[in-house]
DNA sequence: TAGATTGTTAATCGATTAACAATC
DNA sequence: TAGATTGTTAATCGATTAACAATC
């Protein structure tokens, strides 16, 4: 069994590799150093060595790192050398716009399955998928063996929909709806919720009645 | 000048305010417990005791925290006793969504302008705000005052747009393009990616190449 | 009163950083 | 070679938790 690695440190490799490819598609070396990563994402580069050599090594002394080569054991550690289907539960505006994000094709997932319970959705077309009855979710989800979904349905609804997805075999979730889930310690929910940063942010804000 | 707070723990304070604004809702009683508000949130009990008494005391012995009470003093805390502006840039699928966001309403925020540059959005009503020329971005953020943004635009245009943004005063940035934004110290950003979510939980799941 | 729960202290736990030998 | 940079250790820093006196 691998030694077990902190949360944060598994936190941190996407961003890693989401400014590595940059670096890539800027096309201007094949190598960078911990210091260069670290200091475009105002990271320490001790802390990108450390985070990094729990896995391997991966870099040359005098040199660096050599770009493609992390990015691919990057996508190794992670998981994202095939492409994971995804299943969407809500085809709202936020379904919608999720539905046509570009950015998950070439990032290692793909929404396969779209679901919702309104009669007005059903049917529609959302980038080449077909919005099914969400009464089909449970039966569909377990057939396709999906691991992961996305919820973009209303508040009250997102509790019944994570009871069938975790019973379907679905392991990882995030959702969009502002509550907090009830789920097996198995399966892991990653939470977006807009007010929330916001409202993280507006502390740091002068309060209006202050403002010149 | 108060005593400085750790972001990690501002973090959490608008989690404790959606959890007992959801407990008010369900209307079964006005006093909850450290101990209860954090079984619901899956965080120990200590850890919000030491939170909320970084601020003052707002619990009683022996029966806990009046709950109302307790959301008012986070709305003060916050800063979110007065409905915030907002800006957002970007009129394509995710904008439209966050557009018609019925969230923000009662939780302190308010998308009061709208702005794109392209000719296809520039003039359509979205809830009620017209989308405007980004041309006009500039001077439109500067006399309204605005201090928080929305960014839904292209990877490409995330880091020109931020420096409009910030040259006006805005001091809050939630962003979901995919990439690290520059801007100065005094300027907050909040990131959503949706992809980065989903590749930390990748990292957990079981490869599919080695799946029975 | 007796039971419950706070606010806070001290102890523990974990994460970050500084520094440097190794070496490309 | 000399300069650069890794991987790693030890020191530091910060966050979480356990425990309990105070008290409602």
């Amino acid at each position: 069994m691998t030694n077990t690695i902190p949360d944060i440190v598994i936190a941190r490799l996407p961003i890693y590799m989401r400014e590595l490819c940059r670096l890539a598609d800027e096309g201007e070396k094949t190598t960078t150093s911990s210091q260069e990563l670290g200091k475009r994402l105002g990271i320490s580069s001790a802390q990108i060595r450390k985070d990094l050599s729990r896995f391997g090594e991966f870099g040359k002394q005098g040199t660096g790192y050599h770009i493609n080569y992390l990015i691919n054991q990057l996508r190794q550690i992670l998981h994202l050398t095939e492409e994971w289907p995804v299943v969407l539960i809500g085809a709202g505006y936020l379904g919608h716009a999720l539905a046509h994000y570009h950015g998950f094709q070439h990032r290692g997932f793909r929404v396969v399955r779209v679901f919702d319970n309104d009669p007005v959705h059903i049917g529609k077309i959302m980038n080449g998928v077909k919005v099914q009855d969400v009464k089909e979710l449970y039966k569909s989800v377990l057939a396709d063996q999906i691991k992961i979904a996305i919820l973009t349905v209303p508040t009250e609804a997102a509790q019944e929909i994570t009871d069938i997805l975790v019973e379907a075999g679905v392991t990882s979730i995030l959702t969009y709806a502002p509550i907090q889930l009830k789920a097996p310690s198995f399966v892991n929910i990653s939470y977006s919720d807009p007010v929330i940063q916001l409202q993280q942010m507006a502390y740091y804000l002068r309060p209006q009645s202050e403002q010149s």
